[in-house]
DNA sequence: ACGAACTTTCAGACATTTCTGAAAGTTTAG
DNA sequence: CTAAACTTTCAGAAATGTCTGAAAGTTCGT
């Protein structure tokens, strides 16, 4: 199989950015191509299409698979396994962030709420303890903003976007409000 | 210089957490050992204090240094240079944050800007056209909305983070507001 | 049970990234 | 100008990551 050379450039340009988004690059000019290809592929064709190895292909196909970003289909009377990229841009987007976050912030939340439990030693361990503690907050407070937007339908997020700048001038509102109130 | 044992499993943890944020493990570890470090350090300090070569440190500091986190200060009557990480935890995730757009989206909005200008030769690249550009648009909104959230001060963040699970009930007020003058 | 059609695995080749340490560069004091 | 005290650079060593292709594994139809 091969691709055109816009599709083309579009396939390597991805590969060099999936590999800063924790994938090789490889992995990359897979899913990128199952994303703007309609019909499933198979194996072969992602490897030929991309002229890379077979095996390659297969172990690639078990790493997207672990990120939930593909899936198998099959047609009837043929054996082999055809793959193509699941749900939307926004689902794709959805899911490795959330990936991203398992693998990346729970392990250090929890490092973090280890090391707070103990009692610092010294002077310099309050000092550490603190910065830790300001770090922990705002990973928690990032971690649970992200789960609310996830629980937002597209909808109501293309409407949260688009209030922009907006909700700057709520907040302001808002805190103005709620600093009368206690005076 | 040595570090105590807790302190210690914190900066190896950001080293491994940081290689998967754009900068080497040795990069994140000097950081680490920074931030939660009261006063500013020498190069020698952070090479004996982390058991790597002073020419690492010299190319971590240049790196830090890129990325805007931290900050040479000197002692009078002394020629070492002292460095110490810049700002708060937030002004970091947001320097951290601003960073990596500059270096992995916005190349990529700039692709899929060109990719789009062109018109589609064929079936295929229509639909790969139509998938690009809901990446564009997903990266565009993700783009003007990150800008903006970094316009809010520190505290307006902290109570639209505490709104919570209140956005989404804004938001259907809103929606049900705005459908109902549209019937 | 066998073979055809496929997929997966994994040892070793290859490629890239990171690190060291010696040498070169810079700055300041005298 | 020179020496001392520092920093930076960079060639090559070490470590890590990726890819290939042959062999092993799986599944299915007969």
């Amino acid at each position: 199989m091969e691709i055109s050379e816009k599709n083309q450039s579009f396939v390597y340009h991805f590969g060099e950015m999936g590999s800063k988004w924790g994938f090789n690059r490889t992995v990359g000019q897979m899913y990128a191509l199952l994303v703007i290809t309609e019909n499933p592929l198979t194996a072969n064709e992602l490897a030929s299409a991309l002229s890379i190895s077979r095996g390659n292909v297969s172990m690639g196909i078990k790493e997207l698979q672990s990120w939930q970003l593909v899936q198998v289909s099959h047609i009837p009377g043929d054996r082999k396994e055809y793959y193509r990229a699941i749900g939307s841009v926004w689902d794709m987007a959805n899911t490795v962030f959330e990936e991203r976050r398992k693998r990346e912030v729970d392990p250090t939340l929890s490092v973090l709420r280890n090391l707070l439990l103990e009692a610092p030693q010294d002077e310099s361990e309050v000092y550490a303890q603190q910065r830790m503690q300001d770090i922990h907050d705002l990973l928690e407070m990032v971690t649970s903003w992200a789960a609310e937007l996830q629980r937002l339908s597209p909808e109501q997020l293309g409407t949260l976007m688009k209030l922009g700048a907006g909700v700057s001038k709520m907040l302001s509102v808002k805190q103005q409000l709620f600093s009368n109130k206690k005076d």
